[in-house]
DNA sequence: GCCAACGTTGGC
DNA sequence: GCCAACGTTGGC
């Protein structure tokens, strides 16, 4: 793999609103809206190359729907200054913007939904803030070995991934 | 700095 | 639609 290796990450949205595959019709889109200061400041952690799995949170069902790329590192969120956005934050200063985006391009749609029962059953995921109980945060790292066995679990391999699709 | 009230998340 | 869990706000 490239040097250094990609960090790995896991992005939620609600699909109502934003899924996997509008990403995968836009192919690259700004990941924003991030209003908890955890999830932004693993999004300033985010490097170009960066894998993250795209994961439908408020769904039916929930799980991860694909594999998404960072192609741009953080930079001021475009809504916190929009009157018009329910992410409008009229606290955000424009010389010291509060919350950042990254922009993201899709790579690889899930051949199915990988349920968040399925990946509850990977034992790879026991302490995750996904699958823990009560945990919200919308952004977060993830170890190689919970990105290959979400792969694994609906027949991919990282290899295939990075062969055929980066 | 405490903490009650409130708003939000997100599975069910 | 319910509601548990959590983060944020704001009075004190």
């Amino acid at each position: 793999m490239s040097f250094p290796p990609p960090q790995l990450w896991l992005l939620k949205s609600e699909p109502d609103v934003f899924g996997y595959p509008d990403l995968a019709r836009l192919g690259r889109e700004r990941w924003n809206g991030v209003r908890n200061y955890q999830a932004r400041n693993f999004l300033r952690e985010m490097r170009v190359g960066d894998l993250g799995l795209f994961y439908h949170s408020n769904a039916k069902p929930a799980g991860v729907a694909g594999v998404l790329r960072v192609v741009r590192e953080a930079y001021p969120d475009d809504l916190q200054f929009d009157p018009a956005s329910e992410y409008h934050d009229l606290r955000s200063a424009a010389e010291n913007p509060r919350w950042s985006m990254v922009d993201v391009e899709a790579v690889l749609a899930f051949p199915t939904i990988l349920t968040l029962d399925a990946l509850r059953a990977l034992p790879e995921w026991a302490n995750s803030p996904l699958t823990r109980r009560g945990t919200r945060l919308s952004v977060m790292p993830l170890t190689p070995e919970q990105f290959c066995s979400a792969l694994a679990a609906v027949g991919l391999r990282l290899e295939d991934l990075v062969a055929n699709h980066l």
